[in-house]
DNA sequence: CTTACGGCCTGGGTGC
DNA sequence: TGCACCCAGGCCGTAA
């Protein structure tokens, strides 16, 4: 679910409430398998004192820094990644439990941070120093901070299909399903077409697509398909600006052609077959697999 | 080194 | 009402 816009959302959001908190309680439910130790996090967490929030794609990173054992000085993190349903909320300890919360951070201004994740496919753990650069280090751009020249670079350079590109958080951190499917309309290029194939002008308009796609979304505090939610439980509204994804038969905004749904790297995506001009290799007759799929 | 695909998990929607 | 099937903002491991 989460894209970068929804945990940049996040992520501000936890900025306005955590850091200077320490964390005083950790509490967790009997399902943990999206947690890589689950007793670290119960060991580590309590006494610790919130520093800053950072986002890396679509990875949280809430640091943190010892304040009971003096020897241990060294900082540490909470790696959180909300995968497709997994939410963060700041509230009272009082509110009502929603289903499938995994996670009860007590603070010491006597709020709670819950993590629910309906389908535990989030991912939580403690860094330590070191993890921190290694995690990092194996993500590709953050793409509101590539400049247009590697952009170009990176997607020239690699002969993937276009969406699949976009989506490889070693390539691009933070680019989903819906991200690069909106910005693919906007640049009038279709999912299946090779990075390396893409014209100067074609890579010069998906850059600024994907940017201001981003950017965007991110003005609109995210797009809430079912579950998303921000740290206070509201929803985002960038859903209302979606020009392709999950519009399949409806008419293109911009030509008026009936929006398609095809598969691309193992995806769904959505795209306008006359703005968005499939590649020859794709055009005609190509044999591809489909599955079991039933034409009518 | 790529790329393709199944699997992980739960719930909602649809069609029979 | 039940059941089977498909689908969903993501990623990881394995096979080719």
């Amino acid at each position: 679910m989460p894209e970068l816009p929804e945990v940049e959302t996040v992520a501000r959001g936890l900025r306005a409430v955590l850091p200077g908190r320490r964390i005083t309680g950790v509490r967790l439910s009997a399902k943990t398998d999206f947690i890589d130790d689950p007793a670290a996090l119960e060991r580590e967490l309590p006494g610790t004192r919130v520093t800053g929030i950072k986002r890396y794609g679509k990875f949280l990173v809430i640091e943190l820094e010892r304040t009971k054992q003096a020897e241990e000085s060294g900082q540490i993190a909470l790696l959180i990644h909300l995968g497709m349903t997994g939410q963060i909320v700041v509230g009272a300890p009082e509110a009502p439990v929603l289903p499938h919360t995994h996670v009860f951070l007590a603070l010491d201004d006597g709020r709670e941070l819950r993590y629910t994740d309906i389908r535990r496919f989030g991912r939580m753990g403690i860094l330590l120093d070191g993890e921190h650069e290694a995690l990092i280090g194996r993500l590709g751009l953050e793409p509101l901070e590539a400049s247009e020249r590697e952009f170009r670079q990176t997607i020239t350079s690699r002969s993937a299909q276009i969406k699949a590109l976009l989506m490889d958080q070693r390539v691009f951190r933070g680019m989903g399903n819906i991200y690069t499917d909106e910005s693919l309309w906007r640049a009038k290029i279709h999912p299946r077409r090779l990075g390396t194939k893409l014209s100067e002008r074609e890579v010069k308009a998906l850059y600024k697509a994907v940017q201001n796609v981003l950017t965007e979304a991110i003005r609109s505090r995210g797009s809430s398909v079912s579950d998303y939610v921000d740290s206070d439980g509201q929803q985002g509204e960038f859903q209302l600006r979606h020009r392709v994804y999950q519009r399949e038969g409806k008419k293109c905004f911009r030509c008026g052609s009936v929006i398609r749904r095809i598969i691309v790297a193992g995806r769904s995506s959505f795209s306008c077959p006359r703005c968005q001009r499939a590649p020859r290799s794709v055009r005609g007759g190509g044999r591809r697999k489909q599955g079991k799929r039933t034409y009518s």
